[in-house]
DNA sequence: CAATTGACCTTTTTT
DNA sequence: AGGTCAATTG
């Protein structure tokens, strides 16, 4: 039972007014690690307890999955007997809407690679130049105007150039139509429909939901804005939180501007401010404000916090990337080694994705656990991807995409010319590439055999998954595919070593489809289709796993950390230049003012020890870029920082070879890589599939095949070699 | 005609 | 550095 008095001694009088305000629109504007997660909290808990709304009169909706499972925690452990668990995010909110509202065939949701080479395809089609049209810039402007609920009409055709534009817009569209696919923007897009073509469903939902709260609300698009308006036509229960200082999603639509405009839209609405900060110490605060007080475009604000200064930022520079990696690893095990700190207090955040293999590689070396949390995720590994393919295809035969993904995956013999024969027929009789193989002759006598399994795979596979589960449908695809077997040679050994890897994500991909079916009702293939096509790599990650945190400075968002490392603290990289460059002088200082954002969520994630580094020049796609400091650091006050220059290089015995090693076996995504047998050489003399061995001659190498007291091994860089085990110890 | 190798080109962040 | 696409090989 909770009552006002609990409630006065776990919130401050600010927090506590946001909680029981509870009706009419409530801004609430939160400046970082002002408590605003738990305010969102004790406020559903309250509306609850109070009996104001049931759980599933209650909408809330955050940014990602991760943070709508904490809040559902959280509330569990508040609440026991009480079953809240309608938190959402507004992709998969859309996703319940839809299959609420809709009868029709499931749909499939394409993730952005999908999405490019349905464009790529389309630019060809029409005979464009794909320079001039480059697929990822195009599915950017299409996003944009999808994101503004704008059609291809509201593109204005003037030039040649808007008139394809627009054409590819069309195309795009009916494409996506015919393959019964959704992206990301679709989902919001349709949502909105849904709402707005089915007047008795929508009048159902906006009754259900008499309270409304919306976590991030600067990070809104206006497809997103729209929809909330449309549910909360009747209601006007709805509580916004966030903090313009911290909208960094602007390429994915985000407009800060509807959060500051709250107020003209609901005239009525009560505004709270939440400024005291209870994550980090005084220098690191007064950085951040320093900061932020650059920035033009935002509503006025000083974060406060009475823990008392702390200690001042440590700024260290470095002659290069890779020495700023290996010090950073360093610096962490200095600290590990005082005993003050844990892996898992461990933060090392950069701009780009492309910065963290160098961490990795300085972790490994050290035998630091880490994980990596972000672009190279779990289900973007190619034999993911080839796996989802095939399960688009099996729900949905008309997917052309999904067809040439995995047409020749694992190789049919079926080349180039035998898939443009495939396309030219199937646009001739326009059926599907699928439908269009079903009928065709005069194939080879080889490839008619691989066609005629491949088709019944695929059938198969469709006709499990009417009558079973998502993992009955995964497991007979994944068995019957023989994809596992194609990672092996004729002799049954590994390609090579990373193939180990490959095999290790495809069971796991077997085991989350299992996963699936346990813990949702739907347990449809469709269903776990939409669900894993809404999961990110943050959704999996997990603060109390004991190692250090890698990831890129969005991705941090909501996130603490005792210790945080700003790394790569230079032009051109925060700022990044892609984001200086703007056709206008307004739209380059925009840009600038979001990098100083995006710095300024970095910095706001630290609660005890803050570093901040970078390095004097750095390899870029092969060349090496020569560096200045970021121009921010200028903007922090002196006093706030503790300048240490660093010019060791790392011992000459620790570069080399290792890079290679680590990136053969680097296992992607959420793999823990931390592996604790340390450098000790073994007396065994047997080996197993996947074990790591050094040799006299040939250095580090992967075990891939061992029998009768010798193994083949994929040496680093010097191809794979059978060794009698004697002469090989295991690293 | 499929598979393999070498030349070329890229520039960010992600539900 | 790494991925993509055209020329080259078997």
């Amino acid at each position: 039972m909770l009552s006002e008095l609990d409630f006065k001694n776990e919130l401050n009088d600010r927090q506590l007014e946001a909680v029981l305000t509870t009706d009419g629109p409530l801004l609430i504007l939160a400046g970082a690690g002002s408590g605003k997660t738990r305010v969102l909290m004790y406020k559903i808990a309250w509306l609850i307890e109070k009996g104001l709304a049931r759980p599933n009169e209650i909408l809330a909706v955050t940014f990602t999955n991760k943070a709508a499972d904490e809040m559902k925690t959280r509330i569990a452990k508040m609440l026991p007997e009480c079953n809240f668990h309608y938190v959402n995010t507004f992709h998969s909110f859309c996703v319940k809407v839809l299959s609420a509202s809709t009868k029709e065939n499931p749909f499939i949701i394409y993730d952005d690679s999908d999405k490019k080479s349905l464009i790529k395809d389309i630019i060809k089609q029409m005979n464009l130049d794909d320079n001039e049209y480059a697929p990822a810039k195009i599915s950017s402007i299409i996003s944009n105007y999808k994101n503004r609920m704008q059609g291809p009409e509201y593109i204005e055709q003037t030039t040649v150039e808007s008139i394809n534009l627009a054409n590819i817009y069309k195309t795009y569209l009916d494409k996506m139509a015919i393959n019964n696919a959704f992206d990301f923007d679709d989902l919001i897009i349709n949502g909105y429909k849904a709402f707005k073509n089915d007047e008795p469903f929508a009048d159902q939902l906006r009754n259900r939901f008499k309270y409304v709260l919306i976590d991030e609300y600067q990070d809104i698009n206006t497809a997103q804005y729209m929809l909330v308006k449309e549910i909360c036509r009747n209601n006007k229960n709805i509580t916004v939180v966030g903090d313009d200082d911290q909208s960094i999603y602007k390429f994915r639509g985000a407009d800060m501007s509807i959060m500051l405009r709250f107020e003209k839209d609901y005239p009525e609405a009560k505004v709270v401010r939440l400024e005291q900060n209870y994550r980090s110490t005084g220098k690191i605060l007064e950085a951040a404000n320093a900061l932020m007080t650059n920035n033009k475009m935002r509503k006025k604000k000083t974060l406060w916090t009475d823990k008392g200064d702390g200690e001042k930022i440590n700024l260290m520079i470095y002659p290069d990337g890779k020495s700023e990696a290996h010090s950073v690893v360093m610096k962490i095990k200095e600290l590990i080694k005082k005993g003050d700190f844990k892996y898992g207090d461990f933060a090392v955040l950069y701009r780009t994705n492309s910065q963290s293999r160098l961490f990795e590689e300085a972790c490994r070396q050290e035998g630091i656990p880490y994980k990596i949390i972000g672009a190279n995720s779990f289900y973007n590994a190619k034999e993911i991807k080839d796996i989802t393919a095939y399960l688009h295809l099996v729900m949905n035969k008309k997917d052309n995409i999904a067809f040439k993904r995995i047409i020749n995956v694992p190789k049919r013999g079926l080349g180039d010319s035998a898939i443009k024969r495939i396309e030219e027929f199937a646009e001739s009789s326009e059926i599907s590439l699928f439908e269009a193989l079903e009928e065709m002759i005069g194939f080879t006598t080889k490839q008619t055999e691989e066609i005629n399994k491949f088709i019944k795979l695929i059938n198969d596979t469709t006709e499990i998954a009417e009558i079973a589960d998502a993992y009955t449908a995964v497991k007979y695809l994944i068995e019957s595919s023989k994809i596992k077997d194609s990672f092996y040679n004729e002799e049954g050994e590994l390609i090579s070593a990373e193939y180990l890897n490959r095999e290790a994500n495809v069971d796991e991909f077997m085991n989350s489809a299992q996963d699936y079916v346990t813990t949702y009702e739907d347990k449809s293939l469709a269903g776990f289709l939409a669900n894993i096509s809404l999961q990110s790599d943050l959704d999996h990650y997990n603060e109390n796993e004991g190692t250090v945190s890698l990831m890129t400075f969005h991705l941090t968002k909501g996130l603490e950390f005792p210790v945080v490392f700003l790394t790569g603290i230079e032009e051109n990289i925060i700022p990044h230049f892609m984001s200086t460059k703007a056709k206008t002088q307004s739209l380059s200082l925009a840009g600038i003012e979001e990098e100083r954002r995006l710095f300024y969520v970095g910095i706001t994630r630290a609660e005890k020890l803050l570093f901040m580094t970078y390095a004097l020049k750095r390899m870029n796609r092969g060349l090496m870029d020569y560096s200045t400091p970021s121009r921010f650091l200028s903007e922090i006050p002196d006093d706030c920082i503790k300048k240490i220059e660093d010019r060791k290089i790392p011992p000459r015995s620790l570069v080399g070879t290792y890079n290679k090693i680590s990136r053969m076996t680097s296992l992607k995504g959420q793999k823990n890589m931390f592996d604790n047998s340390g450098m000790a050489i073994s007396e065994e003399t047997s080996f197993e599939v996947g074990d790591k061995v050094t040799h006299n001659i040939f250095g580090k190498g992967i075990v891939i095949s061992s029998k009768n007291g010798t193994s083949k091994v994929d040496f680093i860089g010097k191809g794979t070699k059978t060794i009698v085990n004697s002469f090989l110890s295991k690293i």
